[in-house]
DNA sequence: ATAATTGCAAAGCGTTTGCACCCTG
DNA sequence: CAGGGTGCAAACGCTTTGCAATTAT
C-alpha cells in the first residue's frame, strides 16, 4: 500500500533534476542552455498551470537572470516539440504544463486550479464513430474538464 | 429523400429571420437593438465561426452602421447568456458560433474551417468513471474536434 | 568560427474602457 | 425623462519582433 502510494507519487510528480530535464531537452532537438533549462525547471515545480508571465515574474523575483521574450520564445518552442502541453481554458493568455508524454487530457480544479492529468484516452472509436457519420474525419481532438479536486472538495 | 434532404438543411441552418432572431435575443433577456440584431443576423448567415473582428469588417464593408466595441460587447454578452458558443481552437482571439441550444461539441474543419454540432453527448458516464477514480469531480468540459470535413475530403 | 540564442525596447494586435451622445421604453 | 446602449478613441495586456550583443557547439 505504502510503495504503491509512493510509487504512484513518483510517477506523478515529473522528475526535475537538472540532467532529467536537460535530456528531455535535448531529446526534443532543443538546445540547453541556461535560460532554457530555468523555465523548464520553474513549469516542472508547479502544481498548477503557469503563463509566460507568471513563470517570468517568478524567475525574476528569484535573481535568475531571464528575459520575457525567451521566456515566450521557449515555451512556445517546448509546445511546438511538444515537451510541454498548452491548456486553452484561459482565453486571453496561454497556460503551459509540464506533462508526461502522450495522447492526453486535463482536469483542472476550478478551485485551486491545479492541473491532474487523464491518462489513457480511449475516445478516438466514439469519436471516429459519432463524427464519421457526417463523413468528417477527425485528425485531432481536444478534452478540458473543470471540476473539483479531491483535496478542495474535503474542505 | 428530396424532403429528407430539405428537412436536413432546414435543420441544420439556423432560422436567420428578423422575427426569430429578435424572440431569441429576448427569451435570452437581451434588448433586441438595431446592432445587436445585425451582429446576430450576420453571425446566423456565417457557415463557419466568426471573430469579433470578422463581424464588424462584414458588416461596415455591407454599409451597416456599427461600432467595433459594440460588437464585442455584444458577442460576450450573448456567449454569456449563452445565445452562441465561444470557441477555443484559435489561441489569439475568440471565435463564435450560433448554434442550436443544450450541449454538444464542434467538429472544425482543418481546410475550410466550417464548424459541425456534434450533437448528444454521452461522454459523462465515461468522464465522471475516469475522473471519479481520483477523486475529481467534473462539471463541465469542452471537447473540440479538429479533421477533415466531408466536402474538404473529396477535393 | 559560426550559427543559434538572448535581452531590450518598440511595435503589434485583439480586446476593454471612459465618456459624451443617443435611443428606447 | 431615466437608464441602458452606442460610438469613438484612448488605454490595456499579452505576445511578437528587430537588432546588436552574447553564447553554445
Amino acid at each position: 500500500m505504502t510503495l504503491n502510494l509512493t510509487m504512484a507519487i513518483i510517477r506523478s510528480v515529473p522528475d526535475s533534476s537538472d540532467t532529467k530535464l536537460r535530456l528531455r531537452l535535448s531529446r526534443a532537438g532543443v538546445r540547453p542552455t541556461r535560460q532554457r533549462l530555468t523555465v523548464l525547471k520553474a513549469l516542472a515545480a508547479e502544481q498548477h498551470d503557469a503563463t509566460a508571465q507568471e513563470i517570468y515574474a517568478r524567475l525574476r523575483r528569484r535573481g535568475e537572470r531571464v528575459g520575457l521574450a525567451t521566456v515566450y520564445r521557449t515555451l512556445s518552442l517546448l509546445s511546438e516539440r511538444e515537451v510541454v502541453d498548452e491548456l486553452a481554458h484561459h482565453p486571453t493568455e496561454t497556460c503551459y504544463r509540464l506533462c508526461s508524454p502522450g495522447h492526453h487530457h486535463h482536469l483542472v480544479c476550478s478551485e485551486c486550479h491545479r492541473v491532474e492529468e487523464l491518462g489513457s484516452c480511449d475516445l478516438e472509436p466514439w469519436l471516429d464513430r459519432a463524427a464519421g457519420s457526417r463523413g468528417f474525419v477527425p485528425t485531432s481532438h481536444t478534452l478540458e474538464v473543470v471540476g473539483l479536486c479531491a483535496g478542495c472538495r474535503a474542505s
